[in-house]
RNA sequence: GCCGGGUUGGGGUAGGGGAUAUCCUUGGGGACUGUGGAUCCCCGGACCCGGGUUCAAUUCCCGGACCCGGCCCCA
C-alpha cells in the first residue's frame, strides 16, 4: 500500500466516474441556461469573517479554516452563498433581475458519511430582485427539471413549506419561541413523536393545539389535500396571504408539469435566515438525504451591507446525487462518441498514420493512434478495450492504394476508404 | 468532537503463531508478422502503520491512520 494516502473525507475521480460528472454537470449548466440563469464563479478561499455574518459558531468549527501567510484568518469556502451575495452587493449596476448559478467546490471539516465528504461539488442557484410567486416556482422548476433531465423523473419528490405561514400557526397556537420551535419540527422526522411533544410544550404548545399539531405535521399534502388539512388544524388560516401564496406556488408548479410536490409542515429548514418559502427535494423511498434544498432569504443581502435585496435559490449538492444515480442504475455513461484508433504497421505505416491522426483532430475527430509495437491483433484488441469506436488500418496495401482500412469496433464491418476522400468520415 | 463495524495484489477474496500466502478478476505479453472481444499459456502485483507479547506476529493485544455507517451539525 502507498504511503501517500489522500486526505480522510476526499474522493479521487477516475475516468469511468469523472465522464458522468461532466456529463451531470453540462446538464445542470444547460438547464439552467435555459432558464435564462448566467455563470459566475468566485474564489475558493474567503476571509472567514464572512461566515460570521451569518452564522454561528458551529458552522466556523467545521470550515477548512487557517491562517494565511500575512496572517489573516482564511477558510475554504464551506458554502456558496456568502460568496454569491459579496459579488452582488459589490456591483450595484447591475440589471434586476439577478439570475446566477455555478457548480463551486465546497469544503466542510466534518466526520465523512453516507452522501457527506470533506469536499464536494454544489450545483447553485439563485434569483435575486424580483419576488412573487412565478420567482419561487421558476427557481423549483429549475432544481425539478435538472433531475428530470438527469433521468430521475418521477423518482423524487420536492415537499415545501413557507416559514411566514409556519410562523403564523405556531404564534396561533401558542409558542412562545417561534426560532425555537422551527428548530423543534426541523427534527421531527429524526426524533421520537414523544420527544418533540416534549419539546413543543416547554415552547408553550399544549393540549388539542399540540395534539392536532402533531397530527398536521405527520404527513405531507399533495394539492388535493391541503385546503382539508388547514381546515382540520382549525387556525382559519384558508383566507391568509402566505397560505394563498404557498397554495398557487403549488398549483403552479403542478401545472407546469412538475407533479412530485407536496405542502409538507416538517420541512423549514435548520437555517435562520429563510424570510417566505422553503422546500427540499428527496428521493421517494427516502434512502438519502435531501437532494437539493433550498428557499426565499430576503434580508440576508442587508447583512452584507447591501441595500436588502429579494433573494431566492438553492443548492445541489453532487454526493447525494450521485448515490441516487447509482442505485437507479443511471450512473453509466453511454458512450455513443465516435473515436478512432488509428493503427500504422510497419515504419512507412506508422508515420502516415500519425499524419492521418492529425487530419483527423483538425477535422474534429476524436483520435489517437497505436503507438506501441503491437502486433494488429493486439492493437484490434486495445483498441477495443480502450471503447474506440473505430479502427483505421494504414498497412502496405493501404500505402501503395493512398487508402485506408476503416473498420466499425462494434458492428465488425470495415471498408476501404482513398485518402483524399477522408471528409466522409 | 463522539459511537459501531471494517482493512490480505488495482478490484473481489481464501487462509492462518513458523510453509514459496489461495482463488477469481484486472493489467502486461504470447499462441496470432494484415484483423479484436472467445480459448489456452506465460508474467507482474498484497498481509495499513507503530508499539507490545513471543524463540517466532500477516495472524494475538494496545494505539494510530484510513474506509463504511450513525450521532452532532447542516450552509
Amino acid at each position: 500500500m502507498s504511503k501517500i494516502e489522500k486526505l480522510r473525507g476526499f474522493k479521487d475521480y477516475y475516468p469511468e466516474d469523472m465522464q458522468k460528472r461532466e456529463q451531470i454537470f453540462s446538464i445542470m449548466r444547460e438547464t439552467a441556461r435555459n432558464f435564462g440563469f448566467l455563470p459566475i464563479d468566485y474564489p475558493s478561499i474567503e476571509l472567514l469573517e464572512i461566515y460570521k455574518i451569518k452564522s454561528g459558531d458551529e458552522l466556523l468549527k467545521q470550515t477548512y479554516n487557517f491562517r494565511d501567510k500575512s496572517n489573516r484568518e482564511v477558510t475554504l469556502i464551506p458554502e456558496a452563498t456568502p460568496s454569491t451575495m459579496r459579488m452582488l452587493v459589490a456591483r450595484k449596476d447591475l440589471i434586476k433581475p439577478v439570475k446566477w448559478y455555478n457548480i463551486p467546490k465546497l469544503w466542510r471539516y466534518e466526520e465523512p458519511q453516507s452522501g457527506r465528504n470533506r469536499e464536494h461539488y454544489q450545483f447553485n442557484v439563485d434569483y435575486f430582485g424580483e419576488t412573487g410567486v412565478e420567482v419561487d416556482v421558476e427557481v423549483i422548476a429549475l432544481a425539478c427539471e435538472t433531475l428530470d433531465r438527469l433521468g430521475l423523473k418521477n423518482m423524487y419528490t420536492v415537499r415545501i413549506n413557507d416559514r411566514n405561514l409556519m410562523e403564523k400557526i405556531l404564534t396561533k397556537i401558542g409558542s412562545q419561541n417561534i426560532p425555537s420551535s422551527i428548530s423543534v419540527i426541523d427534527h421531527f422526522r429524526k426524533e421520537s413523536v414523544e420527544s418533540i411533544k416534549e419539546k413543543l410544550a416547554r415552547e408553550g404548545i399544549n393540549g388539542e393545539n399540540l395534539e392536532k399539531f402533531i397530527e398536521f405535521l405527520s404527513r405531507s399534502y399533495p394539492l388535493s389535500d391541503i385546503d382539508e388539512a388547514f381546515d382540520k388544524i382549525g387556525l382559519e388560516l384558508l383566507n391568509d396571504r402566505d397560505y394563498k401564496e404557498m397554495r398557487s406556488e403549488l398549483q403552479s408548479i403542478y401545472d407546469k408539469g412538475y407533479e412530485n410536490v407536496v405542502y409538507d409542515p416538517s420541512t423549514v429548514r435548520g437555517l435562520s435566515y429563510y424570510t417566505g418559502i422553503v422546500f427540499e427535494g428527496f428521493d421517494n423511498e427516502g434512502k438519502f438525504r435531501s437532494i437539493f434544498g433550498g428557499g426565499r432569504y430576503d434580508r440576508l443581502s442587508s447583512l452584507f451591507e447591501g441595500q436588502e435585496t429579494p433573494a431566492v435559490g438553492f443548492g445541489m449538492g453532487d454526493a447525494v446525487l450521485e448515490n441516487l444515480l447509482r442505485e437507479k442504475g443511471l450512473w453509466q455513461v453511454e458512450n455513443t462518441e465516435v473515436s478512432y484508433f488509428v493503427i500504422g504497421m510497419g515504419k512507412e505505416g506508422k508515420k502516415r498514420a500519425g499524419n492521418i491522426l492529425y487530419d483527423l483532430r483538425r477535422m474534429k475527430k476524436t483520435a489517437s493512434m497505436e503507438n506501441s509495437d503491437r502486433n494488429i491483433s493486439n492493437s484490434l484488441k486495445h483498441a477495443s478495450s480502450m471503447n474506440f469506436s473505430h479502427a483505421i488500418i494504414v498497412g502496405e496495401k493501404e500505402l501503395k492504394e493512398n487508402s485506408i482500412t476503416v473498420k466499425n469496433l462494434n458492428s465488425g464491418e470495415q471498408k476501404m476508404l482513398s485518402l483524399n476522400n477522408l471528409s466522409e468520415l
